[in-house]
DNA sequence: GTCTATAGATGGATAGAC
DNA sequence: GTCTATCCATCTATAGAC
């Protein structure tokens, strides 16, 4: 039994209404697709393949390709701006460092796709989608440089710069998604209390 | 007068024998191409175009596409490890990791497109292409983890995993290579000194 | 909602003239 | 060494049947 026979009790492949089913199984194919060989090296046939219809069945949930693309940045960064957002606490900046950290390279392991493809198809959207992709990961980067910016000026952290720092400190902890598989000696809380410990010497808290 | 003009005397476009002129010429048209656009977006007529001759003509310099991509990765890796060899010293711990830094962040400043290529492009690798590029990056990794893994044991580090350590100084010193232009109110030296500042107070030393 | 079929464009790579 | 010409595979996207 899977999804589609539990909706029309049969196991039926082919034919039918399944927009409820088939529209998130052609994002979730698509996204898997893209993070692991690249947008461009994708084809739409590879993405219905996977869903188990034909090509021309996509452009039911998508005007195209790019757009398929777009919507699942987008997507992404919009529920990783919002969850951070729920999720921020602390109210010394070592406290708000401390969240930030361990809310960033959490979700960094919960959704390495998303994540993986939001910083590795940037040159692939056309120059409208890509602007409108830049603003959103701006605005969480500028989450982090205000709790840094905060830190510095209360004489809680001691950085050589700022920004650069916003900057490494986005490097080091991002970085985590290129090697972290889960199935090594470590887990998910372990990683995440090595991070803060690094990060928290960095910034001679 | 371009290049060609100074070897053949003439303003000659067409025709003519250019292996020394061509052959690097493809290289670097092809280097900047896929760092800008990614190896499957690029198109053999694109890289022609960019060195001013025919698609065709790129396969007297190259069995195929993805053989031009294996060299310029291998190059790179390389080349990268043969600077290194020659620039490593030090001779305590700490000393050490300052040269690591400082190498390996002024080398992403200078080769930007081909350390760029190098993490971009794993995935098109075919499998024993993708080996043989692993085991050189996997080398460099091991350069920093010694010396990591050396002042851990010598008490001159405290850090909480060396392995993540490792990892995470890679993720953020690498990261420059997505930020920096060269074009900012910091230069080369100012931004060294900064990552070697951050990673100081990181690994306690 | 999905399929078959296909238009129209573009891709990598090769053959043979010069 | 390069060009022209081309083969053949594949791609995105659409049209129309069911």
């Amino acid at each position: 039994m899977n999804a589609r026979s539990v909706t029309n009790g049969v196991m039926a492949r082919k034919a039918g209404s399944h927009a409820d089913i088939t529209g998130p199984a052609i994002r979730e194919a698509a996204l898997r697709l893209f993070a692991r060989s690249g947008y461009a090296a994708v084809s739409m046939r590879q993405i219905a393949a996977e869903v188990g219809v034909r090509a021309g069945a996509l452009y039911l949930y998508t005007p195209d390709k790019q757009t398929l693309l777009f919507d699942l940045m987008q997507d992404h960064l919009e529920t990783l701006l919002a969850a951070w957002k729920v999720t921020k606490s602390g109210t010394s900046p070592a406290e708000r460092l401390q969240s930030f950290v361990r809310f960033h390279v959490g979700y960094h392991i919960d959704r390495r796709d998303a994540v993986f493809l939001a910083y590795m198809e940037l040159r692939n959207l056309t120059p409208e989608n890509f602007a409108a992709i830049e603003t959103l990961r701006s605005a969480y980067e500028v989450e982090l440089e205000t709790i840094l910016a905060a830190g510095q000026e209360a004489g809680a952290f001691r950085l050589p710069d700022v920004r650069v720092t916003t900057m490494a400190l986005i490097g080091m902890l991002t970085g985590v998604n290129t090697w972290f598989r889960g199935d090594g000696r470590l887990d998910r809380e372990r990683i995440e209390q090595i991070y803060w410990n690094l990060t928290r010497r960095m910034v001679h808290a």
